[in-house]
DNA sequence: CGCAACTTTGATACAACTCAAAAAATGTGG
DNA sequence: CCACATTTTTTGAGTTGTATCAAAGTTGCG
């Protein structure tokens, strides 16, 4: 069985078996730091980052930014059970992803239980990816950075370097950190040598070992 | 369409409407403190409590405990979609709950697209929640603090008094704090009168508009 | 090239943690 | 039902990690 992050909406997995519906895969455009939905809206459409990366959050009464989660090419994101979405989505590069109607895969869904299946399996996906945001969150700040470098290490790297499409912001507000502890975090890391940065969007990951012990 | 808080597994939600699955719930009685199951374990069976509460939990590598969600009567837990459990469960108090063996149930939901929808909403409130727990998790002690008591008062309460059936290192592993901040922190809550605590384990809501200002 | 945005570094403050002990609650056997 | 042992909760004192406030670098773009 497919997870979330292979699963196509577009392609070859179990929502796309269902013949219509790959037809209905809409291709969008969005550039930098635009709104692809809004917290609260009405939830229209499901989505897949075809390029680019995707920032889901929620902004919390005191004017902080959570971001619930970092949606990279492959992914889906922006699936509903109720009728609104339960946080914002941005594009944090320019980016492409394929839309499929909410409608149609419900009633797809009421009917064909490979459809109702995969949207099952993308839930549990998100649900597995927030139970390790948890834990995430009651760790140290060298815990929560290496964890993150290691993460996306393993979503997106090349060769041992990491290239982090977002924000030192946007970083921090995915690990509920500052923007200052996330970077001097950074550079102890460098001091110690378990990575290097020879630009702040690139990340060598140089001691994995120590990473890994500090991810735990 | 049911939640999960009020789908029942044995009742009238959707998967009891699967005739031959109610026949299948078998009631369960644990003691206090007693494993329901383990992290990492075969998941064989999902459950709702009928009485009592049970904490769902993980431990971390340094061997602090992170509750991730405590369930209370009318509560479904323990539904995993891939085949093992991703946390322990525990009896709090004594407990009853009904089990359904998980095999049946996903072969139900195979063909059965009332099953197969009524786990999507189940895994989609673990969802919410969980997305809840991490908003809590970036916030000061007594918002946490403060937050918690109005989520077990909606969940449990009689009469602005909510009966805790958990401990203060319970409530604590569950907040991301350590006992004595839980307890230094319901001090200072007593003290500015948002509450009253007649005893560790009742707590009287006496001012909510302060509460809810903190949780906000 | 110059301005705006982003990142890093520095100094200080404070919330929550740690270690320690007292107080209160709970359980147990006589 | 009481006396004692154990567990849980509260309180105290001191430390520390991260936030805050401030400013200096750095990068990228028009």
């Amino acid at each position: 069985m497919l997870t979330a992050q292979t699963t196509s909406i577009a392609g070859s997995g179990h929502i796309a078996t269902a013949a219509p519906l790959s037809q209905l895969a809409t291709p969008m455009l969005y550039a930098r730091n635009t709104e692809i939905y809004g917290e609260g809206e009405p939830a229209e459409y499901i989505y897949q980052v075809i390029s680019g990366a995707v920032r889901a959050y929620k902004i919390l009464d005191d004017g902080r930014r959570q971001i619930g989660a970092f949606y990279l090419p492959g992914d889906t994101f922006g699936l509903e059970v109720g009728q609104k979405h339960r946080m914002s989505a941005e594009a944090i590069s320019n980016c492409t992803v394929s839309a499929i109607k909410r409608s149609t895969l419900l009633r797809q869904a009421a009917c064909d239980n490979d459809v109702a299946l995969s949207l099952l399996h993308i839930t549990a996906s998100e649900l597995q990816r927030a139970e390790k945001h948890i834990l995430l969150l009651v760790r140290t700040a060298q815990e929560r950075v290496a964890s993150f470098l290691l993460e996306m290490a393993d979503r997106a790297a090349s060769a041992g370097t990491v290239e982090l499409p977002m924000s030192r912001q946007d970083i921090a507000d995915y690990l509920g950190l500052t923007i200052e502890t996330v970077s001097r975090t950074l550079t102890a890391l460098e001091a110690q040598e378990a990575i290097a940065l020879p630009s702040s969007r690139k990340v060598r990951l140089i001691n994995m070992r120590e990473l890994r012990r500090l991810d735990s």
